[in-house]
RNA sequence: GGCCUGUUGGUCAAGCGGUUAAGACACCGCCCUUUCACGGCGGAGACAUGGGUUCGAUUCCCGUACAGGUCACCA
C-alpha cells in the first residue's frame, strides 16, 4: 500500500482535482478586472458588516469590469437556518448590490464557476484533499475528541503552546498499514493537513488594506475534512477562491490571523494565491469598551433594523461608503446630485483599525440623502415602507395621493431643500398636521409662545382674518400684511427695530407669526408657513384659525 | 498567556521628517430682514506614553500602557 492506494481508500469515488482545474478555467478579463466574492454563512441574520463587505465588493467589481460572486458558506450544518440564503439574497437586493455571479435562490444559481454553495461542492474538496494525500500532504487522523481534549490539558500543564502539531500530532506518523486498518475497521476519522511549517521561521505578507505584516510560519497540522466529509473554513475558501479565480478576497479582519494556514494550502497545492484585503469591522461603544458590533446585543448590526426605522438603503450605503473611504465626504460635497456609482473607492485608502459606528451621523447622512428626492420619490419611499411597518401612515399617504404629494412637496426641489426628515418613521410626525380629518379632529392644547394672553391671541388672529388674510397674494404681499398685522397691532414690523426698542413694542413680527402658526398647525417648529397656507387651502385656513379662538 | 494589529479633537478621519496639524458629524456663538430645518461665517477641542535616530519628529526605530483580533471537526 503507498500513499496513492491511502487517497483512493478514502475517497475512491472522486474525480482527479485537475479535471475541476480544468472545468473552471482562468477567467479572461482585462487587465486590472477584479474578481471578488461575499461569502457569508446561512445563519438567518444579515449582519450591516456583510452589507459593509458587499458594498465594497460590488463597487470594486463595477470600477474593474469584475467579476462580483455571492458563494454561501454552508459548512456548519448545525448552524444552519431555514431560508438562511434566501435572507441573504434579499438583504443585498434591498441596498440594490447585485452579484454576477452565484446564488440566486435557496438552490439555484448564475454563473460558469458554480455550485456557489459549498454543501454542493463536496466532491471538489475531496478531490484536492485526495491530491494532497496522495502527495503526502495531508493523512487521516483518528483522535476523538477525548484524545484532543486530553492532549490540550497536558499542553497546557506542561506551559506549551497548544495544538496539533509536531510531536503532539499523534496521528502525523502513522505507518500506511495500520490506518488502512484502522480505516477498513471502520474507525472514524478526519483529514488533516501535514503542515510543512516551523513556528521559528517568519513569512511576509502584503495585505492591501493593513500593509506588510509578518507572521510565524504556520505548524498546526489543522483539519481540512471534517467527520461529515465537508471541508473547514480554511480548506473551502483556498479550493473555492482558487477555483472561481478570485482575484482579491475581501474579508474581516478576523481571518488575519489564519492568513498563514491558508498561504501554506495554496502552497501546498502548487497555486499561487490570491490578493488579500482584511478589512475592520464596525465597532460600538459600550461603557468605555470598543467592540464589534454584536448581532445579540445591538439591534442596529442587523439589516432588518434600518428597514424598519425606514432609513433608505441609499443612505445607509452612502454611510458605509464614507467609513470606507473618508474621502467620500469630500467627493459628495462636490457631487452633490451624482450617483455613488461614480466615486471609486479605493481598497488601500480603507482604515486599518475599525470604526465606531454612528447613528447621528448616519442620520445626517440620511436627511441629506432624503432632500435630494423629489416629491415623487419621497411619497413611493414612504409608502413602501409604510406597506411594511406602519398602516396608519399607509392608509394616510393612500388616501389622499394628490394632497400628500403636495405636501411632501413643501420646500423640496430647491437650491436649499428642507432637511428635516431622516427615516421614514419621522415621516407620519412631520406631517400628520396637514391632513384636517386628522388635525380637526384632535383636541389640541396651543402652547403659545411669548404671546399667551387669550384675548390678545383671539385679536391676533382675527383681525387676521378679517384685514389680512388673502391667499392670493404674492409671498411678499402676504408676508407685508403680517407686518401690517403687526404693526397695527402694536408690534414691531421688524425683529432688529424690536431688539434697539424693546419698549416701544409689545412684540414682534415673529411674535404674531408664530401665533398664527401655532393655530394653524399646532406647532411652534414648521416648513415655511406661506407655503404650507398654500397646500392647505383658503378653506382649511378658515377653519383651523377659527377653531384655534373658539 | 502566545501570536498579530492598532492608538491624531467626543466620533469619523487627512497627513507619511520641517504644516498656523485639513475636512465631516456633534457642540457653542453670530448672520440669513417670521419659527424650525437648510445655508453662510466664526469658536472651543487632538498627535497615548517613555526613550532613541535626526539640525528637526505626529510622521522613522525600541520599550511601556491601553485597545482590538486570533489561538475548534464555527465560519
Amino acid at each position: 500500500m503507498d500513499y496513492k492506494d491511502l487517497a483512493n481508500l478514502i475517497f475512491p469515488n472522486v474525480k482527479d482535482a485537475s479535471y475541476y482545474e480544468e472545468k473552471y478555467p482562468e477567467r479572461k478579463l482585462k487587465e486590472g478586472a477584479m474578481v471578488v466574492r461575499f461569502a457569508p454563512s446561512p445563519t438567518g441574520f444579515v449582519h450591516i458588516g456583510g452589507i459593509y463587505t458587499s458594498v465594497i465588493c460590488s463597487k470594486l467589481a463595477k470600477q474593474t469590469d469584475g467579476v462580483f460572486i455571492l458563494r454561501i458558506e454552508d459548512t456548519d450544518q448545525k448552524r444552519e437556518v431555514e431560508n438562511g440564503v434566501v435572507g441573504i439574497i434579499d438583504a443585498l437586493k434591498k441596498f440594490n448590490l447585485n452579484p454576477d455571479e452565484g446564488m440566486i435562490n435557496e438552490e439555484d444559481s448564475k454563473g460558469a464557476y458554480g455550485p456557489y454553495k459549498q454543501s454542493q461542492r463536496k466532491e471538489i474538496y475531496q478531490a484536492f484533499a485526495k491530491r494532497l494525500i496522495e502527495e503526502k500532504k495531508a493523512y487521516p487522523c483518528f483522535c476523538t475528541a477525548e484524545d484532543l481534549d486530553e492532549m490540550r490539558q497536558k499542553q497546557e500543564s506542561a506551559k506549551v503552546r497548544p495544538g496539533y502539531y509536531g510531536a503532539w500530532a499523534a496521528c502525523r506518523n502513522l505507518g500506511l498499514d495500520e490506518i488502512e486498518k484502522r480505516i477498513k475497521n471502520g474507525e472514524e476519522y478526519i483529514i488533516r493537513f501535514r503542515s510543512p511549517g516551523n513556528e521559528e521561521r517568519k513569512i511576509k505578507h502584503h495585505d492591501v488594506i493593513k500593509g506588510n505584516i509578518d507572521f510565524p510560519e504556520n505548524d498546526q497540522d489543522i483539519v481540512i475534512i471534517k467527520s461529515d466529509g465537508l471541508p473547514t473554513y480554511h480548506f473551502a475558501h483556498v479550493v473555492d477562491d482558487y477555483l472561481m479565480r478570485t482575484t482579491h478576497v475581501i474579508r474581516g479582519d478576523e481571518w488575519l490571523s489564519s492568513l498563514p494556514v491558508h498561504l501554506q494550502l495554496f502552497q501546498a497545492l502548487g497555486i499561487k494565491p490570491p490578493k488579500y484585503a482584511h478589512i475592520a469591522p464596525i465597532m460600538k461603544e459600550e461603557d468605555g469598551a470598543k467592540r464589534k458590533l454584536s448581532k445579540r446585543k445591538d439591534p442596529e448590526a442587523a439589516v432588518e433594523f434600518y428597514a424598519k426605522e425606514g432609513i433608505p438603503s441609499d443612505a445607509a450605503k452612502e454611510y458605509l461608503l464614507n467609513i470606507a473611504n473618508s474621502n467620500f465626504e469630500m467627493w459628495r460635497k462636490q457631487n452633490k446630485t451624482a450617483s455613488i456609482d461614480d466615486f471609486e473607492l479605493q481598497l488601500n485608502k480603507m482604515s486599518i483599525s475599525g470604526a465606531l459606528f454612528d447613528m447621528v451621523k448616519l442620520l445626517d447622512i440620511s436627511k441629506t440623502v432624503i432632500s435630494r428626492y423629489s416629491k415623487e420619490e419621497v411619497y413611493d419611499a414612504a409608502y413602501t415602507w409604510a406597506t411594511e411597518y406602519d398602516e396608519d401612515l399607509k392608509k394616510l399617504l393612500e388616501d389622499n395621493k394628490e394632497y400628500s404629494l403636495k405636501v411632501l412637496g413643501i420646500e423640496r426641489g430647491n437650491e436649499k431643500p428642507r432637511k428635516d426628515i431622516a427615516k421614514w418613521s419621522d415621516l407620519k410626525d412631520n406631517i400628520e398636521y396637514m391632513y384636517d380629518d386628522r388635525f380637526l379632529n384632535k383636541p389640541h392644547t396651543y402652547e403659545y409662545q411669548n404671546i399667551n394672553d387669550k384675548e390678545e391671541i383671539k385679536k391676533v388672529i382675527s383681525t387676521y382674518l378679517e384685514k389680512y388674510f388673502d391667499l392670493s397674494d404674492d409671498k411678499q404681499t402676504w408676508f407685508d400684511k403680517i407686518k401690517d398685522l403687526s404693526e397695527e397691532l402694536g408690534y414691531a414690523r421688524e425683529v432688529k427695530e424690536y431688539k434697539q426698542n424693546p419698549e416701544k413694542y409689545k412684540g414682534h413680527v415673529g411674535d404674531v407669526s408664530t401665533v398664527i402658526r401655532i393655530a394653524l398647525t399646532g406647532r411652534a417648529n414648521t416648513p415655511d408657513m406661506y407655503e404650507i397656507m398654500k397646500v392647505l387651502g383658503e378653506d382649511s385656513i378658515k377653519t383651523r384659525l377659527e377653531k384655534a379662538i373658539k
